[in-house]
DNA sequence: CTGTTAGCGCGTTCAC
DNA sequence: GTGAACGCGCTAACAG
């Protein structure tokens, strides 16, 4: 366990003063040529990495946001995290990240641990029923995910645009009617939007409805299936991928392949297990990563201005 | 964006000094009580948190320590993160969390900046050939997970103990021979320990070798199934659940649901899609808090010891 | 172009 | 029991 160097040992170590160090570290114009090599070739001779901690505390920034995600084994969360990930490290900036697990009350914990570490910003993924009020200490570096916020920054899927896409698909191949397995509609996003535009779309089309509502898991689709398959049932689209997984497989039982099954999230299983089936890509990476960009542009910002960004989807066939 | 209070501003709006709100916020017993209670008062008052990148600077310690995980959206290690970060949370630690994707240029780069925030230690998630001698200006604060080493704690799943506990399942109900699915041996804890434990209980109990590698996938096992499938074949044994879900498949399409089907690691897509498989739970989130526990030790003491940790693992059967 | 100086906010001596 | 002074490693302002 040897010290650390610090900028003053470099500075010596070169024959040069500590703010000609830190220039070269910085990449400050005015330093000699012939000087920034010297400087350079001790640096790198003794490996010398400048502390963040001190140059955290010398910025009043700490170079760090805050992530909070629901669950990190959810595959939409992980997925938008690791392009959030990526855009951060490319621009210096460490994450925190912290699991709200659903639970309004661990995420105001955390948020209070993020508000004391001084982290720059905060990456929100939101859930149903989540408070985001919460994030006022940090407004307005902020910026939430999956949900909509008139008062942060938002980046949001394109609830309605998934769901119309699918449903013309289906319809322009005659397999209607179709029934919709949706979560409950205190979920404004997956839940009500998903559904509102199912139902929207039956309206203009003139289609029956059958829309079912379970809890958003594999064992919770897998039954409601049942329930959902009418007479002449010829497809039937579900909120998401999981619940697409549990329907496919029930149908899968019951030797229904006939019926077509439609999901969203374009997840990896649901085409691995099921290829007919049909879904959505949300773009989950490139939401990750805009919702970085769009926190690192406000905390460059002087007069930050929050914005909203709706991800663009495309359907995904076999 | 009211600028933040300084422990300065606290001393004169109690009417102390500096170092007696130090004092207070670090719970020194050499205060008088109606002066704490008074010093106490304004910090409420104000909501006045002491900063703690000066903190880290002060102590050199950051109260931050690194993970370094492979991908965030395999199962195994997510589930192994949420384990870590509940344990660390707990103890008023953070997580910087980084991806390597199995490169050991990410991971070194991510070691790098680890260094330059002084974390107190490192949690790193072992992939196929990846070099711990990176770890080595964090030693001895640091401990890796799912590989072996001596130079480092380390927790390691029962790699041998998982693939002999489904063997001998297989072999009491008479399903042999039993052919087994593996990846490259490069890998020595996915790949080279648990196909030499099945090649060993073959010997033991004088069963024929079957044994075909592929790459870590879906499609790489669907794939590879029919060269796995011998005239007498009863039972398919994958050093994974990801094969094993993708062997599953394979045999469903051929209508030979007649072969039994193991895996490790107890995903709940197996057992949801395939519910006769069966498994064996390694102990992920287990594994992650017992990883995070020994890293927190070894940070408190003071003649850390390098120690080992194999997570005891059990059979999952319908 | 480069060296010197003065803090950033906090914890820790050392005096009182 | 308490306050003043110093320094952690770094950057910015000011000299030279």
């Amino acid at each position: 366990m040897t010290k650390p160097l610090t900028i003053l040992d470099i500075a010596r170590l070169a024959g040069v003063g500590k703010s000609t160090v830190s220039r070269v570290l910085n990449n400050d114009a005015r330093v000699k040529d012939s000087t920034r090599v010297k400087v350079q070739a001790v640096i790198d001779q003794y490996g010398f990495l400048p502390s963040k901690s001190a140059r955290a505390m010398r910025a009043q920034r700490s170079g760090v946001v805050g992530v909070i995600v629901a669950k990190l084994s959810s595959n939409s969360e992980n997925t938008a995290l690791t392009g959030l990930l990526n855009t951060l490290y490319a621009k210096g900036y460490d994450a925190a990240i912290m699991e709200s697990q659903f639970s309004q009350l661990k995420a105001q914990a955390h948020l209070d641990v993020l508000k004391r570490r001084n982290v720059d910003g905060i990456i929100f993924f939101g859930f149903s029923g989540c408070d985001l009020s919460a994030l006022a200490p940090f407004a307005p570096n902020c910026v939430v995910l999956a949900v909509d916020s008139d008062d942060y920054s938002s980046v949001s899927y394109d609830n309605q645009g998934a769901v119309t896409q699918v449903m013309a698909h289906f319809y322009e191949q005659a397999r209607h009617p179709i029934a919709f397995l949706g979560i409950d509609e205190q979920d404004e996003t997956t839940g009500r939007a998903r559904a509102n535009a199912y139902l929207s779309f039956c309206e203009t089309h003139q289609l029956p409805v059958h829309l079912h509502r379970c809890e958003m898991s594999l064992h919770a689709a897998y039954d409601a299936t049942t329930s959902l398959i009418g007479p002449h049932t010829q497809a039937i689209l579900c909120a998401s991928d999981t619940l697409a997984l549990g329907v496919a497989k029930r149908l899968q039982t019951l030797g229904r392949e006939d019926i077509a099954i439609g999901g969203i999230g374009n997840h990896d299983m649901l085409r691995f297990m099921f290829p007919r089936a049909v879904s959505v890509e949300l773009g989950y990476h490139q939401a990750g990563q805009h919702a970085a960009d769009l926190l690192l542009k406000q905390l460059d910002d002087d007069a930050p201005v929050i914005s909203h960004w709706t991800q663009p989807c495309h359907l995904v066939t076999p």
